[in-house]
DNA sequence: CATAATGACCGTATGAAATTCAGCATCAAC
DNA sequence: GTTGATGCTGAATTTCATACGGTCATTATG
């Protein structure tokens, strides 16, 4: 069934896997989903409404999350990147993890293998929000010590690339892949 | 002008900034950038060609930067998702630091502040395809030493959000902002 | 082997949406 | 007051998304 429980969407039905044309397909729209069907039938080798079903399929089993404008940090004021880590007593989906998720400088919330701390990544206009942020996070009850990490420059920031992942050979120590 | 020199585009000319009127459009748009101009203006009180035309500013002024499908990771074999931390010896935009970008896996490079080291983030299929990377990683002139904080699981994750980051009181010991 | 069913695609047609354009209101500068 | 710039509206036009019917290849089935 196409259905979902408990309000968390699941795999949809046939999620058969995605082939090569579909990789084309998303390469070309994570540079640029504005593109009209035509031109992106004209780039992966289909008709307009080949491709249009594709996407369709695509977004229907959850490959294509969404379509969304990608927006210029420093254009809405939040040009000052940190990464911070906030060590914590427990693990989970706990009370305090939800409020630290409602700060809207909050990007990303990670919680790390081996280690009872969760990695955030924050934006926000200068080095005093900064500073207030992580003060609100210190007080956050869960929270034991907070550490942060300034990002002076960004070389590089780009979304999941669809491209094949080269094999490499398995370090000799490991037999058998873990994950 | 609205011109680039050595390659680097540049805040385009009138880059008025963005007003209360564009910020509900970006925060649409950031959710939804499929949505029509029709609807984009019922939600933020214009007419479909002036939602149109405020669009097409941000657009050219660089606050959108691009209009991205939102792929899942799980989809493309990139279920893996880890933060590499890689010494260096030096700063800046150095020859290695090119060779880190070129790898499909790496989403983003950043250097820190206060430290010779790179904050790498990056996406693999397996715990195997992460130890081939930090082994080329390693073995990459310039970089002394990896570490990698495997992320057991992600919270949160979402786009640059334009809302109007909420002022707090300076904390007591900092008087002026330093950024 | 023959036949039916399925899936993926194409070409066409139509309705909806993007885009253009002329005209109007507002505001600042002179 | 006049001029020019800016941003909006509503109508007109053009482009595009999307639905539909038909074809072909593949696969299952009698």
């Amino acid at each position: 069934m196409d259905e979902e429980t408990d309000g968390i969407p699941r795999n949809r039905s046939a999620a058969r896997d995605v082939d090569a044309t579909d990789r084309k397909i998303l390469g070309v729209l994570v540079d640029d989903a504005t593109i009209s069907y035509a031109d992106l039938g004209d780039r992966v080798g289909l008709s307009p409404p080949a491709a249009h079903e594709r996407v369709k399929r695509l977004r229907r089993s959850g490959a294509i999350r969404s379509t969304a404008a990608i927006i210029d940090p420093k254009a809405v004021k939040k040009p000052l990147l940190a990464f911070v880590h906030i060590d914590t007593k427990g693990w989970g989906k706990t009370p305090e993890l939800m409020a630290v998720s409602e700060y809207p400088e909050v990007e990303e919330i990670h919680s790390v293998a081996g280690d009872t701390c969760m990695l955030l990544k924050v934006r926000t206009e200068d080095t005093r929000a900064l500073e207030g942020l992580l003060s609100r996070l210190y007080e956050t009850p869960g929270v034991t010590s907070t550490r942060s990490y300034v990002v002076l420059s960004t070389y590089l920031e780009r979304p999941v690339q669809p491209g094949i992942t080269t094999e490499w050979p398995t370090p000799r120590h490991m037999a058998q892949p873990l994950y």
